[in-house]
DNA sequence: AGTGATAATTAGAACTATTCTAAATAGAGA
DNA sequence: TCTCTATTTAGAATAGTTCTAATTATCACT
């Protein structure tokens, strides 16, 4: 089974479990995001997903990738006002935006971190997700991508 | 001597430290901005500020928000895509969004907190600033604001 | 295979927060 | 007072995103 295959089935269930269909457009959508992890914004999805599929709207660029984000197989990042960002790193970690080059970078967050962070609220406070942006500039950095 | 010609004072004295004037429309904003500290968006802002000074435009009114943005008296804090929330909270906070409510809280963070935080970071990433930002439902909290 | 109901896609218009532009005003220093 | 620069202003422009209405695809059932 190849590797798009399989990302294929694993988005046909998780789209399943909300009820939605896995449709060309999702899954090449979804590869595009998995190939090239560098936090695209919908444009940049849009430009790359037309190669593949020549005839697909801006719109349904945004469509799927909300679809995408709502089946939490994405993360929306956003920095300031600039264009939101997709991420389909799944693990728990924070993102280092180098405001120098415009990158993101994925930071891993070791498991009981967030835990701590969370800890801080106080009673009545009922956190559903906890965000970390860091912001500066990375130094002779390897791989990983912008 | 006043609160608000300590602000002022204050708001001339890190102005000049920027190479920048005391206005009467910067220092309404920051006075609005002090007064109800709700994060209020720039149109909230404006709307606010009309009131002592009818004449001011939007325009100048994003003006000064930048401005107190950059001579650190004032954070802009972004959720998503909705409007830039200001906050003139200079204590390490954390801001928690409430997803039911639209309000953002104020969260302190213990002096140690964002040194553990940014110490995940791997060699060769310098930052600059920490943000977090937690997103949930605060069941009845107290005063402190949206 | 055919049909009706629903889901998804599409192009383009619309929306909204923000920034830009160019002109008017104000304030500091000579 | 004069001049220089900073600031403010109204309105136009921009950009990312969402909305609308029409079309197309897919599913369940026959």
């Amino acid at each position: 089974m190849s590797t798009a295959t399989h990302n294929a089935e694993a988005l046909a269930q998780k789209l399943a479990d909300s009820g939605l269909r896995s449709t060309p457009q999702r899954e090449v959508v979804y590869d595009v995001l998995l190939k090239k992890r560098d936090h695209p914004t919908a444009d940049e999805v849009f430009a790359r997903v037309k190669s593949g599929l020549p005839t697909i709207s801006l719109a349904t660029v945004y469509n799927c990738l909300e679809t995408l984000v709502q089946c939490d197989l994405v993360r929306a990042v956003n920095f300031e006002r600039s264009p939101t960002r997709y991420c389909p790193n799944l693990r728990p970690h924070a993102h280092f935006h180098d405001e120098q080059t415009g990158k993101t970078h994925d930071i891993d967050l070791p498991p009981e971190l967030l835990e701590k962070v969370s800890s801080v609220l106080p009673v009545g406070y009922d956190a559903k997700s906890v965000e970390i942006i860091f912001r500066g500039k990375a130094t002779k950095t390897v791989a990983s991508g912008g």
